[in-house]
DNA sequence: TAGGCCATCTGGTCCT
DNA sequence: AGGACCAGATGGCCTA
């Protein structure tokens, strides 16, 4: 299965963060936010100045007023880590579930990794031709002859499982995988983003002909 | 080198 | 209040 080493081992990679959050990594976070705050503390925690210094007259450290909104500031910088490991976390899962879903997915050559938007795609499509199946496996069952006949699956497109099984060849000619959406479908245009079948030469089943993703 | 894809950070919004 | 979800921004990597 075609995973890429994305991303190091969960455990590695939370020390990986908290390595690089403890230093001002200079490509790690755009502009817009890198400034924002700066502590980098070593053990994030407000000094307290013990009870002999305090009456020491010379104050050491900020006064209090910096202090308390140096504080604010350490909260509001820890909740920020905080929603950032949850988000990470959850688009690890999220990253999981769809190489769960690229598992499934026959593609061509076999070890041929589908992008996230081809991955979606795919299965939308994969799962109308394997429907379409059951459904002309069903009618013929029923003794539907007529309804099985080449050219009677939906709207005269070939059965799905002549024209997409074994890994064959895509696109015979244009039309059937180039998602140029039939009369009535929602969606919009047929831009590159919905170009078919992807580039890189996957195996891909026929589009549904009702719309395209 | 431009463009595509991706991971990550971030702030906003909604929900529990 | 805190977590989940989302979308925008940014920078890195890879390929044509």
């Amino acid at each position: 299965m075609p995973v890429k080493a994305e991303s190091p081992a969960p455990a590695a990679e939370d020390e990986l963060l908290l390595l690089r959050l403890a230093s001002p990594a200079p490509s790690a976070s755009p502009p817009s936010s890198a400034g924002e705050e700066e502590e980098d503390d070593e053990d994030g925690r407000p000094r307290r100045p013990q009870d002999g210094a305090r009456r020491a007259g010379r104050q050491r450290g900020p006064p209090r007023a910096a202090r308390t909104a140096e504080t604010a500031q350490r909260i509001k910088r820890s909740r920020r880590l905080k929603a950032n490991n949850r988000e990470r976390n959850r688009m690890h899962n999220l990253n999981a579930a769809l190489d769960a879903l690229r598992d499934v997915l026959p593609t061509f050559p076999e070890d041929a990794k589908l992008t996230k938007i081809e991955t979606l795609r795919f299965a939308h499509n994969y799962i109308w031709a394997l429907t379409e199946t059951l459904r002309l496996a069903g009618a013929a069952r029923l003794g539907g002859a007529a309804e099985t006949a080449p050219g009677a699956a939906a709207e005269g497109s070939p059965s799905p499982a002549s024209s997409w099984s074994g890994g064959a060849s895509p696109a015979p000619s244009a039309s059937p995988y180039a998602c140029t959406l039939s009369p009535g479908s929602p969606a919009g245009s047929a831009s590159d983003a919905e170009r078919w079948p992807p580039p890189r030469g996957r195996f891909a089943p026929p589009p549904p002909p009702h719309r395209c993703l």
